[in-house]
DNA sequence: CAGTGGTCTAGACCACAAC
DNA sequence: TTGTGGTCTAGACCACTGG
């Protein structure tokens, strides 16, 4: 057996814990590993791979995370019986979303009002009693044609400035992400009947489904904003892996 | 903010990769690493931190990850100024969603059919023309209410075995994710009106927005199976990071 | 061209969990 | 108790890319 090693000079490119990853797969996928499968030790594997068992275990941890193994100490590494089905959806700010698509981006702002937080926002972002908030009713266009309502929350609490902010020109979520770069959020996605907002601002008629992605945000345990983005009809949010 | 610290009382004296981590993270959100701020090198990192270089490297590594950190070879390491936006949703089986909940599963076939494939169909999967798929029709039930209405198509080309399958009992996901562990798959999210087959099964009036996932799979470059999953009113599908 | 991150290695100790 | 993965280390070479 030739000597593949790292620091051979041979026509035998030098085994990357990547070129071990995709054999991984491989075998899992299409070849001998079949879901349930034991695999072998990290050291034995090492040898027959011709690796180091670090680099070894570089490949395995991160197959396993690409969801097709679970590992355990002492039990070893086993083939999932079913993938973990993860989907991974890049959220980008709307302009980049619009622009990728080689659409001209337009922004319009609707309305702006300061208020006292109404319950329901108190209970889901946990303000205090009589908080006040900065309401914002923002238009995203792709082409000249509305392409995303934005029905948005701020808590002045946690972030005065946006009282004196101007969201006449940009919208907030650019602003927000420059002031508040980053905290915890929570993302949903839900399906939701077309209000009298989206009617009038979205190609929508009242009751349509209209798919909304809401997102609450905190930052070191203070609410700061929640927002409703609301897209025109038969938006899809999609992914592939 | 995710916990990145190990859980449980590890008190080794030695410097772990995570403990760097979340000190690296803190330093970001709240420290004095702003947005746009160029950390010193690794080499210079790891003296500070009392770790080696491969270690400090993981750990950058992985808040890279995360999406808080940009690197680049000779340019070095740089605070994003905005953060990777990115949702990560799990997609458990329904039935392992329900149970998760503490209710009772509970499956129903509804209707079975192998049938040409209709032209919309063959397009959306790359079918050939007059290809056989089976259709089906499921009710999956959380304590004994109508959770979620599966809409299948199996393309019996690829997967002939299908034909003979018996979906009475259990669910033609379990027996696919089990068939064809690991394959392809393009998932999207979109909000529906109900037609008359949610009406009929889910707590819907027609028309209502219904919350639905639509998920593609392929294998080996042949189409498998195309799926909506209609889901009942009010469903949203949650995550934080 | 030179600096920075990317990766590999060999050896070692440790933590967890199955037996 | 013991086997397996989890992680750390010190040193080394390499690849990319900014200046």
């Amino acid at each position: 057996m030739p000597d593949i090693t790292r620091t051979g000079t041979a026509k035998t490119e030098t085994t990357t814990f990547r070129e071990v990853m995709a054999e991984i797969v491989q075998r899992i996928t299409e070849g001998p590993w079949g879901p349930g499968t034991l695999l072998p030790g990290e050291v034995e594997l090492a040898e027959a791979f011709g690796c180091s068992r670090t680099t070894m275990n570089r490949a395995l941890r991160e197959v396993s995370e690409l969801g097709f193994l679970d590992r355990k100490r002492k039990a070893g590494t086993r083939v999932r019986m079913a993938p973990i089905r993860q989907a991974r959806f890049e959220m980008p700010v709307v302009r980049a979303e619009i622009e990728k698509t080689g659409a001209v981006y337009g922004y319009q702002l609707v309305s702006s009002a300061v208020v006292v937080a109404p319950e329901w926002l108190r209970l889901r972002m946990g303000l205090k009693a009589r908080a006040h908030v900065v309401h914002l009713l923002c238009l995203h266009f792709a082409d000249g044609v509305a392409f995303q309502l934005e029905d948005r929350w701020i808590n002045a609490g946690a972030l005065p400035q946006a009282l004196q902010q101007d969201f006449t020109e940009s919208g907030p979520n650019e602003w927000l992400v420059a002031t508040v770069p980053f905290s915890e959020v929570e993302i949903s996605f839900l399906a939701q009947a077309a209000d009298a907002g989206m009617v009038a601002h979205l190609d929508h008629a009242l009751g349509d489904p209209v798919f909304c992605v809401e997102r609450a945000t905190w930052w070191q345990n203070a609410a700061v904003t929640l927002v409703t983005l609301a897209h025109r009809r038969g938006y899809r949010m999609t992914t592939r892996y």
